[in-house]
DNA sequence: TCCAAATGATACGGGTGCGTACGATCTGGC
DNA sequence: GCCAGATCGTACGCACCCGTATCATTTGGA
């Protein structure tokens, strides 16, 4: 059903004159919302029978690829784009699994140092070749010649939209 | 920092002869993660003085494009791609705060017909301008003439993310 | 040296996503 | 007319987002 109203050139009828927030136009926020949460419910699915969720695997996956020393949390924190309490809690479950150690860290009496142990390695290496079939998968609907192009315009609106976050500190009244 | 990585043309170095999910090259859900938070906060930013959450904005504007005699729960679960527990707790907010009444269906005793309240509605017509706002302030980050073509091919995106989650229920063992 | 401001992390709480289970009702085929 | 299966909504629970407040520690000057 409505499989006739993906073409990509034409667009809609006469986009450019109805406004923005038109219901006949493709409008930025329902798309984003629509991507991300029909990927992260798909990956959750596929990965459910590791035990892992998805937002553990981008921890994970994070500090795999951060400093071999390990991450502080407010590192973590800034590489995932997410908040220093969602992080908190997130590490708590997964030191309980046994996946990730605290340890004091040497300068900073402040701060951890967070590090991937062994047992949580194993489960990054299992589930990351499913994130990686996903989001080929995902792709896939994009002629091959436009998905750089694509991801690289979906950066700028990434970028755009944590500014836009960044500069809108508790609207007065 | 980190100022000159937006070109969108020449990609990255080599990008198609690195891994998908190589550190190096743009991801996808990194993507979509960063730019649904990011557009996420900024909205409830901006909308907080209001007293109004995204979501309940999101419904709300649902509510208004769809059928004038009420949708029901299942119709608006639909139309947000949210989930019917959500959407119930959502509503039940909703209607305590007097924005929309839940109403027997008339032909269906086990569903509702939802309808947005003239205090929503004012509530709606509020943060509508500043929705409007935000989404114009982040697609300003690409050229106008490339905005449909952006948007169109996210809707494909979004349409194969929400196939691979239906697709993949239950992930056996 | 000393202290005000900045910073890393936590505690608490409301809102949302979503898996699972369940009760009530509707539907289609017998 | 009857019943098995599908469907609408709810209850419960866990995970995550994030605003706010608080504590310990570090940092940048005066």
């Amino acid at each position: 059903m409505a499989a006739k109203k993906n073409s990509v050139e034409p667009a809609r009828a006469a986009a450019g004159s109805l406004p923005v927030d038109s219901p006949q136009r493709r409008r930025l926020p329902l798309l984003l919302r629509r991507s991300w949460y029909g990927l992260n419910q798909a990956f959750r699915r596929r990965i459910a029978h590791t035990g892992v969720t998805p937002d553990q695997f981008t921890a994970m996956r994070t500090l795999v690829e951060g400093d071999p020393a390990g991450m502080t949390q407010r590192e973590l924190t800034l590489a995932m784009s997410s908040d220093p309490n969602t992080v908190a809690s997130l590490l708590e479950r997964m030191e309980d699994a046994g996946w990730v150690e605290r340890k004091a860290h040497e300068r900073d009496r402040r701060a951890y140092r967070i590090r991937l142990l062994e047992t949580g390695r194993e489960r990054f290496e299992q589930v990351r070749a499913l994130a990686v079939d996903l989001q080929s998968d995902v792709l896939a609907v994009l002629p091959e010649n436009e998905r750089e192009a694509f991801l690289a315009r979906l950066d700028l609106v990434a970028t755009a939209c944590r500014k836009a976050a960044d500069e809108a500190p508790r609207s007065r009244s």
